[in-house]
RNA sequence: GGAGAGGUAGCAAAGCUGGUCAAAUGCAUCUGACUGUAAAUCAGACGGCUUACGCCUUCGAAGGUUCAAAUCCUUCCCUCUCCA
């Protein structure tokens, strides 16, 4: 039942980075065992967008290969909290929360991952033991220079900007933890390279044959520059509504276009290439639909935003809200409505020409809109509401 | 423990001989034009409330000086550098 060596190689290396160092996974797939491949999230946000699908699609890709993934969830550095950085302080989560977010990370993993030959475990069931002296031990098994070799250590050290002591546990936790399940292989984003060779170190400490490391090219986000990622706001989640998922697709520029299908798909791009752009993504948004709903929802999706894009219409699936008034100011109603954050923001959009009811462009920031009967109102292209009065 | 530098809007970064600072500039963002909801480009907006004159809140925090403070003083919090 063990599918032959090279092929399965020859599958793995599809698409990642870098394999280090390949000749010990060869010699650990010639044991003919199933391995155990270590993959670790952090459970603070329950949503998975695309970037981490470049992940999991690796990860269900070695399952069809017969081996054991082990899902890491990483509640122990989420009840801690991680006040790195200046970006807002992530406060530490409930046990409730992280229970109700691994859930629901969970179920969205699993849309693309075999729950049954996935191994779901989390680390505070092991870390939390640990007392202050075995900390201490294992801090002393690396040192701060080699810390620095981290590029983002090295780059906020150079740029005097403040890393904590704790930053420096991170690593090494998590290296401890591929101790603790004895990983033969960790899969992660380039950005977790380091994170996962202090693991390789550390295994070595604790006489344990050394994990490899797979690492997979990070997605860039919609912007096409930072990496996706929820805070950033640049991301297409996997839960996202089917127009939704492929409106932001059909947002993103060309070259980005040509970047996802490298990651994410299996189509040539020599094939895209000689499509014409609108078109090639088109298809692009129409994959990304069918993967994480249907190919029916797709068709839909498409035959919508042809319909709002090209024709100019109205969506077909808007919110609706209710109002007791019959007549309200048009900045009160975009304000209530939730398109704008503020009635100066109201005015800023009329003035600019950008906010239309029925289509009508509203030219007068005082113009009462009579809501008796039901009307469309919308803010630039893409926020649309359907209000009324009742 | 000692000496010094610094904390400004989403980010970066001016201003800091007190008023003309709701705070230059760049990036990001948003709206409009052009398009393929692409890129590039152009026009504009980008704290809140007001039809508007204007008013209110904002420059790490709290006090103080002053007719007036991001700008001066005091205390506190935080960051970085050098010395120990």
């Amino acid at each position: 039942m063990q599918i032959d060596i090279n092929k399965q190689l020859e599958i793995i290396k599809r698409g990642i980075v870098e394999l280090i160092p390949e000749e010990e996974l060869v010699k650990k797939l010639s044991k003919g065992k199933p391995l155990k491949i270590k993959w670790g999230a952090d459970p603070s946000a329950p949503d998975i967008h695309l970037g981490h699908t470049v992940v999991l699609n690796k990860l269900r890709q070695l399952q069809e290969l017969g081996h054991e993934i082990i899902f890491l969830v990483g509640d122990f550095t989420a009840r801690i909290g991680d006040p790195t950085g200046k970006s807002e302080t992530r406060k530490p989560l409930t046990e409730e929360e992280i229970i109700k977010n691994s859930k629901t990370y969970q179920d969205q993993v699993f849309k693309i991952l075999d729950k049954n030959k996935t191994k779901v475990v989390y680390n505070s069931h092991w870390l939390n033991d640990l007392k202050i002296n075995d900390v201490i031990n294992l801090a002393a098994k690396y040192t701060v220079a080699r810390m620095l070799e981290r590029e983002d250590f090295m780059n906020r050290f150079e740029q005097e900007r403040p890393i904590s002591i704790h930053e420096f546990l991170y690593p090494l936790i998590q290296g401890y933890d591929s101790v603790h399940l004895g990983s033969d292989v960790e899969i992660g984003g380039t950005d977790q390279k380091f994170n996962m060779l202090v693991g390789r170190e550390l295994q070595r400490e604790f006489k344990q044959e050394p994990q490899v490391i797979i690492t997979l090219p990070i997605l860039e986000g919609l912007d096409g520059v930072q990496k996706m990622s929820k805070s950033l706001g640049n991301y297409i989640g996997v839960t996202e509504p089917p127009s939704e998922i492929f409106g932001k697709t059909m947002s993103i520029s060309d070259a980005l276009m040509l970047r996802y299908y490298e990651l994410m798909t299996d189509v040539p791009l020599a094939e895209v290439k000689a499509m014409h752009p609108k078109e090639a993504k088109v298809r692009l948004a129409k994959i990304f639909v069918s993967r994480f709903y249907s190919d029916k929802e797709a068709a839909t999706a498409e035959a919508g935003f042809e319909s709002v894009f090209a024709k100019g219409n109205v969506p077909e699936e808007i919110k609706t809200v209710n109002f007791s008034e019959k007549e309200l100011i048009i900045t009160q109603l975009l304000l209530k409505g939730g398109l704008v954050t503020s009635l100066s923001d109201a005015k800023r959009m009329i003035k600019q020409g950008g906010v239309r009811v029925d289509e009508v462009v509203v030219k007068d920031e005082k113009e009462m809109i009579n809501i008796q009967k039901e009307r469309i109102v919308n803010v630039g292209k893409r926020k649309f509401v359907r209000v009324k009065c009742g």
